[in-house]
DNA sequence: CGTGCCTGTTACTTGCGGTAACTCGCAGTG
DNA sequence: CACTGCGAGTTACCGCAAGTAACAGGCACG
């Protein structure tokens, strides 16, 4: 039998799986999420069919890639969620480092927010067939943080999904627009976006001269 | 002189353009935001270079056919936010009008909000070049009405600004995922988020065994 | 030795965005 | 009327990227 051999190509067809993965990461990091797989190949030092050999079709290489990314993101996340500090400190913390993280690496960022990818002909539509995206995974990711750690009375799960969603959506727009204008600091954004969170929106007072928004 | 003969041509370019762009609407419409060029040019009866007269390249055509749809979406959120009610009423009046809009028609929602562009070499990070795309335009929106109608205190115009595009975020990244999932109907999300908005989050006790998120 | 099997290559097909160069019809002018 | 410009439209092409045969060497196993 050949178990050992079988294992040990196992290994090494990982192995080069991990080089292939870091050098497509070197691309998009330089070239941006719109990278070839001529690039990307050329990159690792081979040349096209073995990459699609690795990972079937562009969209294989692109959720392998994503995955990394997404799981480290995800990673810092819970780490700052599960944090020893009271509620309105988490939040903040949790915001900060997501901000903290696209700050640094804003090409990464694009490159898994905007993947540019086409599906065809979606009967029913059929949003993300293959990697869930990163906003979908935040999203249950935080609803289940809400669920397990708050009470929320009746029909608390439909609820903690829904805010789930919802901030990381609120997380993920602001993020993106002061990206690309910076209009304030980081510790400001996670300020006023917590302030939002925390009801000033429904504590403000109206205008003078009719009623408010 | 030709003056009259002038506005007349730009007259007839005009029509002609306005029956491209429905030509177009159609196709994005059956064939989702992938439409190709030589589709549309099709569908219109004529071919692509005059496509590319018209539009000067595939952004400018996706520039133009989004704005169509921008600007008929602004202006339904228009109507709800400026309606005569209490603030709460306005804001759920508001989601449930984008709600009902992505939920009429979805491939045109698609559109609108992947529009799979691939800039090039983004040195310093230059979102969206052309058309501000619709999450854009509508946080610009919302925080000016945010500014206008509420007392914020000091730092108004940027706190109105971040939740502009903050809020606006959340209703995107809830009504993205309730479309692909639909969770629930249309009327329990518009509650679940503008109880959110309405800081019941802050609100919220402790669940046993532990501090809260 | 031959036989699989994996890794890698070259060379191709297909399809799309975009463009150059030509044709046709039609106003206006001598 | 012939001539000239001009705008609408076409065919035929280029470049480029995704994806795919089909072939070539290395290395274990019988």
């Amino acid at each position: 039998m050949n178990t050992t051999q079988r294992t040990d190509q196992q290994r090494s067809a990982a192995r080069r799986r991990r080089e292939l993965l870091e050098a497509a990461d070197r691309v998009v990091l330089r070239d941006g999420p719109q990278a070839s797989m001529n690039a990307i190949a050329a990159e690792a030092g081979i040349t096209k069919p073995i990459l699609y050999r690795h990972f079937g079709d562009k969209g294989g290489l692109y959720a392998a890639l994503a995955k990394r990314h997404t799981d480290a993101l995800l990673n810092s996340l819970r780490a700052a969620l599960d944090a020893p500090a009271e509620r309105r400190e988490r939040v903040e913390s949790t915001l900060d480092t997501y901000l903290a993280a696209i700050e640094a690496r804003p090409q990464v960022y694009r490159f898994l927010m905007h993947p540019s990818e086409g599906s065809q002909s979606d009967q029913g539509f059929d949003v993300g067939k293959h990697s869930v995206p990163l906003l979908r995974r935040m999203g249950e990711e935080l609803a289940q943080v809400i669920e397990d750690r708050l009470d929320l009375g009746p029909g608390s799960q439909q609820l903690a999904r829904v805010w789930g969603h919802g901030i990381v959506g609120m997380m993920h727009a602001a993020g993106d627009w002061w990206l690309g204008e910076r209009p304030c600091s980081r510790a400001e954004l996670v300020k006023s976006l917590a302030d939002l969170l925390w009801g000033r929106l429904a504590a403000a007072g109206d205008r003078v001269g009719g009623p408010g928004f």
